[in-house]
DNA sequence: GACTGTTACTATAGCGCTCAAGTACCGGCA
DNA sequence: TGCCGGTACTTGAGCGCTATAGTAACAGTC
């Protein structure tokens, strides 16, 4: 009866919260025996074990995290860091969407996912280091991959699992999920092709995201193949700039007859615009984004658009980064298998059609 | 020399995570002198104290949050469920916000938002359980407060540290902040008659929620009240519901000169309606929205909204929440306090004026 | 009938920290 | 000189779990 243990009751405080020990007590087995048994784990009878189990279970108990991770498991934690403006997150659609298939993988295996919003990159890299310094999460997944971006070496130098979001390329030696945007790209260009198209814009949102020059370099590549002519705008950031480049492009002697937005926010913007001008959509101009969402489904006319599928895109990501955490946790050399473990998955899109490029009469 | 050990390289393993017995180690004293030091308590010495803050700083050493929350420190993490499909977080502008602001009073504090997207209202209640459970948070925000809902009861019996979103009414003994929708509707209401109008409608979303009925109740009271009519429009869920909404509206006898939505979304969907029946805004309909965003902001024209600050209304939720457990820390009598702390703060919401309402000439 | 091998456990230590109780040292004071 | 009280630590135990080594009981083997 080593494990017994004086029940003090310490006046009205709340009720002791009930561990192991109170388990092995109930069962007449050592705690040892008990932890063998929850964790499925060899040397306990079966009858020992399923006796456990209901004991467990009628005392309602659940082994403490943090008594686990202090000898050494995993704390079922991933984490995110978001280094812009929060008031960004409620207008992305894409956003909610991706964690949204984040939790979906995390939750069926226990896990959960911190997010924390910064000011700046190097709040965010601190960030990193001080969570896996104090092991509050097992892996991270790193979003708005940048040209060059100074959070890769710093999570290289971490050593520990993380996962990029984006690429392919300037994701140094992590792992790396991304939707591609050539394929996208293509898509888009090719639909609009189709249609008899043979002018076609693009509204480029912050050139300083990865994905914003690859975009632009397939855009143009593609077009020159199919033997259109791109008309590469840039916009800056959000609606406001969306609408001021449609205005530009409006203004041109040789105005394009599609437009292709790098974002539904962008598209919305600039259909606003094309209204306004007594431009119709899509008659006299196709229009066309890169990112889907609720808004572009509802607007009228329906807006075309690549189907990143967030929701897929955050569960992929999910899968991969789990996967990364469990080839961490098996051997315990960091770096050579890190390299190992840094291949890249692509997601392909696929492009929803909608009124807004429907039936168009190019010209 | 205690508390020296022997350093096991162990292979080509990750290095050894660096303890508080390396940091006594080095400055010559004990652990528990470290941990007196480190957490500013008295029973060291000034200079000692300055001694091992520098080592710990130079070592990078931060105690490890596993270790501490099993001797009963706080988990230094609040967690928030969220039963909703979760690409409905995407287009909600509110919800992106209220996370910053919440981060923002967290973040200063040193604690951790963990959230968690499941399916239905009993698997929040799970969630609430395991986590405080295990726990793995120190206390929760409850968030889209319905009328009768069973999650108050439930969280009232967890007695733990919990905050509702919502109100006033219907969150029981538990402690809530919540905007004030009269007010809220008043200076909607008031703005429109303000302008001439006489008949307004108000287009409703999902009834479910706790603040629609509310809406509902000071929309006509205080149009009685100025002695203007109010019409009252279900539209059930999203931009669909609006949009339908809209078109009842107009094919009416009597149709009103003023509508207000209960969303942005709404309102959006509401105005392309008016937009393709050629009824120009504010000129011939008046539009407002419960809901500010960025979408409301760029939109032409501009939408007139109510700036619930959500930014603003996630602040104060941390900063109480926080209160909350604080106080629950220093008494352990849960039952009594609880209630004592269930008291009840409100946000005031203030009226943007833009465009969709400005110059109106009623009638 | 002594040996080997398995199974089903127990005993003990340790993860990294905190806390309560103990001790060494020092100045002050009658 | 002896005692008191405060400061600045140390000692030891404990939080709840897991891992490793150890042991008792039993079956099988030549």
């Amino acid at each position: 009866m080593s494990t017994s243990r004086v029940s003090t009751p310490r006046g009205a405080g709340r009720p002791r919260r009930v561990t192991i020990a109170d388990i092995a007590d109930r069962a007449g087995v050592t705690a040892a025996a008990v932890s063998l048994a929850v964790n499925g784990r060899p040397g306990v009878s079966d009858a020992t074990r399923a006796r456990i189990m209901d004991i467990a279970r009628e005392l309602d108990w659940e082994p403490s995290p943090a008594a686990r991770a202090l000898t050494g498991a995993p704390v079922l934690a991933v984490g995110m860091v978001l280094a812009r403006p929060a008031e960004v997150l409620g207008n992305e659609a894409f956003f909610g969407a991706f964690v949204a298939g984040l939790q979906e993988v995390l939750s069926t295996e226990d896990y959960s996912l911190q997010m924390k919003i910064v000011e700046s990159t190097e709040a965010e890299i601190e960030t990193y280091r001080r969570w896996f310094g104090q092991r509050r999460v097992d892996g991270v997944v790193m979003v708005d991959l940048r040209q060059d971006d100074p959070r890769v070496p710093a999570l290289e130098k971490l050593g520990q699992p993380a996962l990029v979001i984006g690429g392919p390329g300037h994701h140094g030696s992590l792992p790396a999920v991304y939707v591609d945007d050539a394929v996208a790209t293509t898509l888009l260009v090719d639909h609009m092709v189709g249609l008899g198209h043979r002018r076609i814009a693009r509204v480029a949102g912050t050139a300083e995201f990865f994905h914003t020059a690859q975009r632009d370099r397939a855009f143009l590549d593609r077009c020159e193949e199919l033997g259109a002519t791109g008309v590469l705008q840039d916009a800056g950031y959000g609606a406001q700039g969306a609408a001021a480049a449609t205005e530009g492009l409006l203004a041109e002697e040789d105005a394009p007859s599609a437009i292709i937005f790098d974002s539904d926010e962008m598209a919305l913007a600039g259909s606003q615009v094309l209204l306004e001008n007594g431009i119709r959509i899509p008659q006299q101009m196709a229009v066309a984004s890169y990112e889907d969402s609720a808004l572009a489904r509802t607007h009228r006319p329906a807006i075309t658009a690549i189907g990143r599928s967030a929701v897929q895109y955050g569960r992929v990501a999910a899968t991969r980064l789990l996967e990364i955490i469990d080839a961490d946790r098996r051997r315990p050399l960091p770096d050579a298998a890190q390299a190992a473990t840094g291949e890249v998955r692509a997601i392909d899109p696929q492009l929803i059609v909608r009124a807004s490029t429907a039936g168009a009469d190019a010209g």
